[in-house]
Parts: C-alpha cells; sequence; structure tokens
DNA sequence: ACTATTTCCTGGATGC
DNA sequence: TGCATCCAGGAAATAG
C-alpha cells in the first residue's frame, strides 16, 4: 500500500530511468474508473511528450512534460495496489495492466493495478500542489495549527490529505506509536508538547522509510521491481497480539475511521 | 461547517 | 480439495 515512502522510492527511480526520454505513442485499456481525464485526452498530452521529470507531490507521483501544447503533468496516483514498471517491449502484459507509454528510448513505462483504486490524470502547466502541507518538512507551528479545534481522533487527523498529504495507515500507526499518543485520542485534547513529538515522530519514520526504500507489505515494488525493507522495522503496524518492542505489552488492534489502527495499550497514553 | 460512514475493487488468507 | 466469506485501505461520495 504505497504511502510516502513507497511513492518517493518510485518516482526517485522513474526520475533516473526516464527522465530525457520521450514518449512516442500510449495505450490506454478500459476501465473508465482509472482515469480522471478523458482517455482521448490523456493520450494527446502524453504522445509526443518530453519526460522532464518525475517527482514525488504528496501521495501522487508528477511527470512534468513537454508536451505538444506546452508545459503539461501527467499525474499518477497508485492507490492500493498500483504499480509503475519499465518494462522492455514485447515482455509480456500483465494482468491487471492499464497503460502502457511507449518511449522513444524502445522501452515501456506501464500501469498496472489489480485493485483499481489508482487514478491517472493529465494538467495543462507545472502547477500540481497537494491538498496540504509536506510532512516532511512542515515546521512546528504550522503542524501545530493543524490539529487545532479538530474534534476527530488524532489517527483520523493523520490520515486527512487536507491537512498532511502522504500519511497513510502504515505511518500513522508508527509514528503514533513513537510520539507514544493513544489513536483514538482527540486531535484538539492532544497537549502542545505531544504535538511537538508527533512532529517528530512523523519526520523520523518517514525519513528512516525513505532510507529503507518503503515498506513492502503485500506487492509493493519499486520502479526497478525490488521491495522495500522497511516492514522489518515495523514497530505495531500488522502486529496484533504481538509483545510490544519496547514494553512487552500486547499489542492491540482497533477500527478508527474504517482502518485498522495497532497501539500499544501501555506505552500509548 | 464538520465529522462519520459507505463505496469502489481484487487477491490472498481463512473457515467449514 | 474446493468453495464461500472475510479482509486489506485511499479517497471520493454520501449521510448525518
Amino acid at each position: 500500500m504505497p504511502e510516502l515512502p513507497e511513492v518517493e522510492t518510485i518516482a526517485r527511480g522513474l526520475n533516473k530511468r526516464l527522465a530525457g526520454d520521450r514518449i512516442t505513442d500510449v495505450w490506454i485499456g478500459n476501465k473508465p474508473n482509472l482515469l480522471k481525464s478523458p482517455a482521448r485526452k490523456i493520450a494527446r498530452v502524453l504522445t509526443g511528450a518530453r519526460i522532464e521529470c518525475f517527482r514525488r507531490v504528496g501521495k501522487h507521483i508528477v511527470c512534468d512534460l513537454d508536451s505538444a501544447t506546452g508545459p503539461a503533468q501527467w499525474i499518477i496516483h497508485l492507490g492500493m495496489t498500483g504499480r509503475c514498471a519499465v518494462s522492455e517491449p514485447g515482455h509480456v502484459l500483465a494482468p491487471h495492466t492499464h497503460l502502457v507509454a511507449m518511449l522513444e528510448s524502445h522501452r515501456e513505462m506501464r500501469f498496472v493495478d489489480p485493485r483499481r483504486f489508482g487514478k491517472l490524470q493529465v494538467l495543462a502547466g507545472h502547477s500540481f500542489r497537494a491538498p496540504g502541507q509536506e510532512p516532511t518538512t512542515v515546521d512546528e507551528e504550522t503542524f501545530i495549527q493543524l490539529f487545532k479545534g479538530r474534534n476527530t481522533p488524532i489517527k483520523s487527523a493523520l490520515l486527512n490529505q487536507s491537512l498532511l498529504s502522504g500519511v497513510g495507515n502504515i505511518y500513522a500507526d508508527e509514528s503514533l506509536f513513537r510520539a507514544g499518543i493513544r489513536p483514538r485520542r482527540k486531535a484538539l485534547r492532544i497537549s502542545r508538547a505531544e504535538l511537538l513529538a508527533l512532529r517528530v515522530a512523523v519526520q523520523q519514520v518517514l525519513a528512516e522509510a525513505i532510507a529503507a526504500g518503503g515498506s513492502s507489505i503485500n506487492d509493493y515494488v519499486d520502479a526497478n521491481g525490488d521491495e522495500g525493507f522497511f516492514q522489518l522495522q515495523h514497530r505495531v503496524y500488522q502486529r496484533t497480539g504481538e509483545p510490544c518492542l519496547v514494553c512487552g505489552a500486547v499489542i492491540a488492534r482497533t477500527v478508527i475511521a474504517g482502518r485498522s489502527s495497532h497501539y500499544c495499550p501501555r506505552c500509548q497514553k
């Protein structure tokens, strides 16, 4: 389930391999729910465009393009199971391949997404912005301000992309554990000192996960098809019933905002 | 204006 | 062994 560290890893890999290449042709499958822009528009913008760079914005992969109609962007959201694969032409198409971009270098960039929660979109210009703050660099006062007056569980607030863009279920749970905060506590009841600790925890967890190449839970792989290793460092996520690595208490699971939430009932207050 | 819940979707795990 | 059921969750849509 790609969150910020996984998307960062994939975007870096795509940029390293594909920056400067040119898209010569595009094939798009017939699953319209994946497309936030009409298929014809995506094909028109991508075909002939030069790839300036791939980068991450929130959980989105952004490809800056120099297209026939001027600057444009290809926005890829991986959803739950989306993958971007760089392949040699002629390789058999993986099941659930929804878009193939043929490249001047004779390789192909393929978007594969079995569960189809991903989204593909093109935009004019180079001005795509995430709806919320960038978690890796948000400053203390901005971070604290995000939670002011919010009568919702802190876990829900962390997952709200219009507050912080990029934090998902894994890293929300891991950050709350490190900060010693129970996921169900109301955001507005959390002290300034605790929020400062939470910001540090979020930034440490994300930095460590990026350094490890992300977390490979089910079938996540980066642009080279390599797995990440941060799942080996998870302290609570999917460790229900196992002992807390700090205090030995049994890790608990509850459901918040329809999401599994894992925490240590002794370490987290 | 907010917050909570439901919906979309498939593959892998589990249960009988 | 095989079939049915459950579960995973990002974010948009809907409900309260």
